[in-house]
RNA sequence: GGCCCGAUGGCUCAGUUGGUUAGAGCGCCGCCCUGUCACGGCGGAGGUCGUGGGUUCGAGUCCCAUUCGGGUCGCCA
């Protein structure tokens, strides 16, 4: 039966006792991890956040009704014991931080007992994660859970002592918003005073900060809950956390400087890692071209290299169609692995196909420098040797070749870059490679809209030196837009934001909004800037992938105490869910059968 | 929405070319044990092989569909 623990008060975490404690009474209360019953003596590891103490019940020190509670114990109850701390008689053990220590315990108090749960509560669990999740309350028991999310909370807590000391205000934005469908899909919240009107859920408080920055607040600073109803990937959940900054009266420079100095000091003060300033910083055109990526892994070389000038002309159509149709040809020298079996080469040209490619073209370079071609047959001997040339290959060395339009190839080598720096093992993990890109360009063109989106945001402030190209040739204007990228993954990003009414109405004329459009759906802003607007920028970190990242976890959730899954869902409050019929007439909404195929083909 | 991977006692897994009664380790339950810490000893319970259909004399195994979970492309200004 559960006792109180009325009386008593916990003196200490479990592992925050040591030998310096030798001969002290303390009273430390947790999870039973594991009791062992010797027959006249009992051993119970005691676990908190802090980690395992060993308990010692022997009846002559406890009594007899303390023993009997101590042979019940069962992993996961929840207990109290006053006891004196020790230096153990027995073997110290090693792995454990109090392992030189005992509690011998005096009395206990058994404040709850428990089931025995669905799966061990340890660490390094290789237990099915869809069984973690549905338990995630026994899940972030675990030791290794409980150390990733107590980094987090490290990693908050510097961020916002180094922001306030910069002086930096943390304000709160709303979590009800005006919906804006630029961008990702918004969850919408149905009004009840306002039956068919909805709130949307903030894809970031990008507005607001820029608000605040009209309002004279010139340094802001939020940790902030986002939204964004889009599918998820392990780096990816719909709603994550952003650390978001914005500054008054300065540039590119300065935005970069202050998280330079940021980023050094959250990694100095939470893992202890000394990070070199400056950051290297790469022009977005030139992480395309050597990377294939705007968010590229420099933990390893492997870079991509343009043969279309090499190969133009050459007797292979595949890579002259390419270039004709206005597209390039670019490959990767994959070292010393000419000898790679065609099923891995295989394999390869199915990945690509995943990415866009419609195939791949290898070469390999034997040790007899012949070479062993998908295409030789196409090209003269000539036309090989300058393209091996060309990709600085050596004997044993497998040249992959992509041509088409220079997205794709892009897209399909950089991905293909970094797996093959996976599956060959080419990537140092020890190594924290963070760079800036810089100069993205300011609009990007979409065949499905048939129309330029703003790549960042349509407040991005464009390069002075391209403004004079936004009616001739707009994909050509760079943006003054950063991304922070650490080791492949893009951390966060910002940019100087467009605080000149003439720019920012061409901007809306060239992204295709009318005046009343881009009234209708950022008059507040529009209207803010009429009043006084300082030149602003800011940034805002995808905290929980920066997290991520520090702690080494593999996936998003393993940094995010209640996550989501794949579908959205939670596993645990199985959310979302149906709600009762006066909830929705209330809201006065009605939901719609679900779409058959069949009877909307009728209608047709 | 597309593609790929997975599902066998509570947990992690094995299960041959389709062939008797589906195995193991851990955990769990009972008894024993005064220095264990991956405690040990003896005994025991526990399985609709995700679900539905099909092929077959016979399906955990082969085929189809489906559910659930993961990865990824699209999507994520």
């Amino acid at each position: 039966m559960a006792e109180s623990m009325k009386g008593w008060k916990r003196t200490c975490r479990c592992a925050e006792l040591s030998t310096e404690n030798v001969g002290e009474e303390v009273t430390v209360m947790g999870w039973v991890q594991k009791q062992r019953n010797k027959g006249g003596i009992i051993f119970v590891d005691l676990r908190d956040r802090s980690g395992l103490l060993q308990i010692i019940f022997e009846e002559n020190d406890c009594g007899a009704e303390a023993f009997a509670k101590a042979e019940k114990m069962r992993s996961e109850f929840v207990i109290a014991v006053v006891g004196k701390v020790e230096r153990r008689s027995g073997a110290v053990n090693e792995n454990l931080k109090t392992g030189e220590i005992e509690v011998r315990a005096a009395q206990v108090r058994i404040l709850s007992e428990a089931e025995t749960p669905p799966f061990p509560v340890e660490a390094d669990s290789k237990t099915k994660e869809e069984i973690r999740l549905k338990y995630r309350y026994l899940d972030l028991r675990r030791p290794d859970l409980q150390e990733k999310l107590m980094l987090r909370s490290k990693i908050a807590s510097e961020m916002r002592s180094f922001m306030a000391k910069e002086g930096f205000l943390e304000i709160e934005t709303p979590i009800l918003c005006k919906s804006t469908p630029e961008g990702a899909r918004d969850y919408l919240v149905p009004s009840r005073v306002h039956p068919g009107s909805f709130y949307a859920l903030p894809q970031s408080p990008q507005l607001y900060k820029q608000l605040l920055m009209c309002s004279g607040y010139d340094r802001y600073f939020q940790i902030a809950r986002c939204f964004r109803d889009e599918d998820l990937r392990a780096d990816r959940q719909p709603e994550f956390t952003q650390a978001d900054m914005e500054l008054s009266f300065v540039d590119v420079d300065d935005v970069i400087d202050v998280n330079e100095r940021l980023i050094q000091h959250i990694c100095r003060e939470a893992i202890g890692l000394e990070v070199q300033l400056p950051l290297p910083r790469l022009k977005w055109q030139e992480a395309m071209d050597r990377y294939g990526s705007d968010k590229p892994d420099t933990r390893f070389e492997m870079e991509l290299v343009d043969v279309s000038e090499t190969v133009a002309g050459c007797g292979f159509g595949v890579f002259t169609s390419a270039l004709e149709s206005g597209g390039s040809v670019r490959g990767l020298n994959v070292k010393g692995q000419a000898a790679m079996p065609r099923k891995k080469i295989d394999a390869l040209v199915d990945f690509a196909k995943g990415y866009g490619a419609k195939g791949l073209a290898y070469l390999s370079v034997q040790e007899d420098g012949s070479y062993k071609s998908s295409f030789a047959k196409f090209m003269t001997q000539e036309e090989l040797d300058r393209l091996v040339q060309a990709m600085h290959g050596e004997k044993g060395d497998l040249l992959l070749f992509a041509a088409d339009k220079k997205n794709i190839v892009y897209s399909v080598l950089g991905a293909l870059r970094v797996e093959l720096g996976k599956q060959l093992g080419l990537i140092d993990e020890s190594k924290f490679n963070f760079l800036w890109v810089v100069e993205f360009p300011l609009l990007e063109w979409s065949d499905e809209e048939n129309r330029y989106m703003a790549m960042h945001h349509p407040f991005t402030m464009p390069m002075e030196e391209d403004w004079q190209y936004i009616d001739s040739d707009p994909g050509r204007v760079r943006a003054k837009a950063y991304d922070i990228v650490l080791n492949g993954v893009e951390l966060g990003g910002g940019s100087v934001r467009i605080h000149q009414n003439d720019i920012q109405e061409k901007m809306f004329e060239v992204l295709g909004f009318t005046k009343e459009q881009a009234w209708e759906r950022f008059g507040f802003l529009l209207s803010a800037f009429k009043y006084g607007v300082p030149p602003h920028a800011g940034l805002a970190y995808g905290l929980d992938r920066f997290v991520m990242l520090l702690v080494g976890a593999e996936n998003i959730r393993e940094v995010i105490a209640f996550p989501k899954i794949k579908d959205a869902s939670c596993l645990m409050t199985e959310a979302p869910g149906t709600v009762d019929e006066e909830q929705l007439r209330e809201l006065r909404i009605a939901v719609l059968p679900e779409e058959n195929e069949d009877e909307s083909k009728e209608e047709k």
